[in-house]
DNA sequence: TATTAATCCATGCGATCCCATTAATACCCG
DNA sequence: CGGGTATTAATGGGATCGCATGGATTAATA
C-alpha cells in the first residue's frame, strides 16, 4: 500500500517525542524517505500536514502553476514553504515536534495521526473528535450531491439499512 | 463470481478475531487483494462497510474530482481516508476488529457479514435481523405498489445463514 | 561545565503467526 | 445406495514478534 489511511493516536513523551504510527512510516520509506518528513501548519486548520517526498514535490507542483515573480505566487510560497519544517525520524521512529508547530495545533500529551492518502495530519486527540463528526455530516450531504453519480450499482443507498 | 452475496455469521473470539466468511475471501482476492480489507463505519447504520481494492479505488475516485488544498477536499478526506481502517486478513483468514469500528457496529460476540455486490457489511446479528424483517415488510410495499407482484416468490427465507 | 538534543537500550502490551481441534461437506469405493 | 474417508472452513489456544513507550547514555552546543 502507498497512501496514508487511518488514524492512530500516540501519546507525546517528556521529552516531545512521538512515534509516527509504524504504517506510516512504512508509506513514507516507499515515498522515496530521504530522511525528513515535511511538517507544517495546516492551512486552514488547527492541524498540521506532513508527508514525504510525494507532498513535497505537489507542493512545488502548486506553486508551478503561477507565474514567477508574481505577488500570488510570492504569497502562497512564503505560506507554503515558510512554515515548513523538516522533521528526523530517529531509529525508533519517533519525530520531535518543534514548539511552534505544537502550539498551532494545541498539542499537549498525544497527538492522533490521521492519514489523508498522499499526507497526513497531527490533531490534538479532542479536537479531532470534533473535527471528524463535522465531516462525517459533511459526507452525508456531498454524499447526495453526487448522487447517483459514479456507478449506480450498490450506491444509492448502503443497503437501505435503516434503523 | 465476483460479488459479495449472501449473509453469514461467524463468532468474535477472545482476541477480537473473526474470520471472513470463505466466500467472501475468494472474492476478495479477485478482486487484487493488497493485503488488507478496507473497512469503515456505515455512512447510516449501525454497521460496517468493507471491501477490497475496488471500493478502494471508489473511494480515491470521489476525490480526484476535488482540487488539491481545497477545504472540501480535506473535510472530506477525513471523513473517507481518516475512518478507513486496512484489515489485514492472517493466514487463517481471520481478521481482527479495532474497538472503535466495533463501537460503532455494536460488536459484540459475533458478526454477521452481509453480501452487497462490490462491497459486503458487517452487522451484530440482533440488529440485523431486525433490521432484515424491516426491509421485507418494505419490500412487501413496495411490491404492492408495482403491482405485478408475482405472489409468494421467493418469500421463505432468503437464505444464506449458514449453521 | 551546564544544558539540550540525539542515540541507544530495556520493557510491556498487543498484534501476528502457527498449530491443534472440531465440524460440515464433497468424494470415493464397496 | 450406504459407509467411510479426504478436504475445507471455523474456532481456540500457545508462542512469537513488532511496536509504542520510558528511561539511560552519549554527543553536541553554549
Amino acid at each position: 500500500m502507498d497512501r496514508f489511511v487511518s488514524t492512530f493516536t500516540n501519546k507525546i513523551d517528556a521529552k516531545g517525542r512521538v512515534s509516527v504510527p509504524a504504517p506510516f512510516r512504512a508509506v513514507l520509506e516507499r515515498d522515496g524517505y530521504a530522511g525528513g518528513v515535511y511538517c507544517y501548519p495546516s492551512l486552514d486548520a488547527p492541524a498540521l500536514d506532513a508527508g514525504g517526498e510525494r507532498l513535497a514535490q505537489k507542493i512545488d507542483g502548486l506553486l508551478s502553476g503561477l507565474p514567477d515573480y508574481s505577488d500570488e505566487r510570492d504569497q502562497l510560497s512564503v505560506a507554503l514553504y515558510g512554515d515548513v519544517q523538516v522533521l528526523t525520524i530517529d531509529g525508533d521512529g519517533r519525530i520531535v515536534l518543534p514548539e511552534g508547530l505544537r502550539a498551532h495545533a494545541g498539542l499537549d500529551a498525544a497527538v492522533t495521526f490521521v492519514g489523508l492518502g498522499d499526507k497526513f495530519q497531527m490533531w490534538e486527540p479532542g479536537r479531532f473528535e470534533k473535527r471528524r463528526s463535522e465531516a462525517r455530516s459533511k459526507v452525508q450531504v456531498t454524499r447526495k450531491l453526487f448522487g447517483a453519480g459514479s456507478r449506480g450499482a450498490s450506491d444509492g443507498d448502503d443497503g437501505g439499512a435503516r434503523e
